[in-house]
DNA sequence: CGTTTAGTTCGGTTTATTCCGAACCAAACA
DNA sequence: TGTTTGGTTCGGAATAAACCGAACTAAACG
C-alpha cells in the first residue's frame, strides 16, 4: 500500500460516492464527483483546478457546479494568505443538514399522505354506495413517518451534546 | 362539497404526490402521476384508459410506465371476470417495501462512507507529516445509520404486527 | 503598464429523457 | 370470420440536461 494505490483509491471512492449523491441530491454527474471529492479530501480542501484535472471537465462546468453546491450550502472555501486560489471543503454542519433535509422530506411526505386520507374519508362520507376507500396504507404511513422522525430527532440531539 | 369538487381534489393530489414521486423515486413525470393515481384510487384500482384520459396521456406512453411500475413492484393488477380491462393498484405490501428501501439506501451509504473513513485512516498512517484527515463526518454518520437503521427497524417489526 | 493567475460568462453541441402516434397483435364477441 | 376492445411495439420528435471551449474579467504581480 503505497501512495499512488491510495490515490487510485480515493479515485474508486469519488467515483463509487459520486453515483450515489447523483441520485440522493438529484446533482450532475460532475457536480456530485466534485462533492464527493470535498467529503473524500476532507479539511484540507480542494482547489477549482484540481477538480478539473482530477475530473477532467471543463473549467466551466466546474464553476458552474461550484456555484450551485456553494447555493445549496453544502461546499464552501477559505482561502490562505499570499494564495488566490480557493479551497473548497464540505460545510461543518453537513451533518445536521443531512438529517434535517431528511426530517423535512419526511414532513413534506407526511403532510400529503395526511390529504389524502382526508380526501378518502370525505370520499367515503359521501359515496356510502361505493366500495369504501382502504385507509390502512396512509394512516400506517402517518404513524411511521411520525415515530420515525421522533427517533431521528432524538438521535440528533445525542449528536450534537457528543460534538460540544 | 360535492362529488365535482372530490374530483378536482382528486387531480389536485395526484400532482402534488406526482411530484415527490419524480424526485423520490426518479420517475418521468407521467410515471409518477400514474402510481400517484393508483395510491390516491385505491383498493378499487384504476384501468389503462381512465390513466389515459385523466392524464392526457399517449397509449405507448402509459403502457410503458405501467410496465416500468410493475416490473420495480410498486403497482400489480387484477381482472374482473367478463372484463378484459386491468385494474392497476398499489402493491399491498408497499409499506414494508418503503421502509426496506430506505434501510437499503441507508447501508449502502453506512458501506461506502465506512470505506472512506478506512481509506482517511490509513492515508493518516502513510504521511505522518501532513496535515491528518478529519475522521469526524465519517464517524458520526456511520453512527448515525446504524441506530437509525435499528430505530426504524424496530418500528417497521411494530407496523407487522399491527396489521396481522 | 503588460502579464500571469484564478475564475466567470456566454453560446452552442452533444446526449439523454420523455413522450407521442401509427401500426400492430391477441383475445373475445357477434 | 370479420370486428371491436384492450393493450403493446416501434420509430421518431420535442425537450431538457450536461458539458465544453473561447472569450472575457478582475486582482495581483513584476
Amino acid at each position: 500500500m503505497n501512495k499512488s494505490d491510495l490515490e487510485k483509491e480515493k479515485t474508486r471512492l469519488v467515483e463509487k460516492l459520486g453515483v450515489q449523491f447523483e441520485k440522493e441530491y438529484q446533482l450532475a454527474p460532475v457536480a456530485a464527483r466534485i462533492f464527493a471529492t470535498a467529503i473524500v479530501t476532507g479539511k484540507k480542501g480542494i482547489t477549482f483546478d484540481q477538480l478539473v484535472k482530477d475530473l477532467n471537465a471543463g473549467k466551466s462546468t466546474v464553476s458552474c457546479h461550484l456555484e450551485h453546491l456553494q447555493a445549496t450550502n453544502r461546499i464552501e472555501y477559505y482561502t490562505k494568505t499570499g494564495d488566490r486560489k480557493r479551497y473548497f471543503v464540505v460545510k461543518p454542519d453537513l451533518m445536521e443538514k443531512y438529517i434535517d433535509e431528511m426530517t423535512a422530506k419526511w414532513e413534506a411526505q407526511r403532510c400529503i399522505h395526511k390529504e389524502v386520507l382526508e380526501f378518502k374519508i370525505q370520499s367515503n362520507e359521501l359515496n356510502k354506495e361505493d366500495p369504501p376507500f382502504d385507509l390502512e396504507f396512509q394512516k400506517s404511513l402517518l404513524d411511521f413517518l411520525d415515530e420515525a422522525t421522533a427517533a431521528v430527532n432524538k438521535l440528533k440531539k445525542n449528536i450534537a451534546t457528543n460534538n460540544s
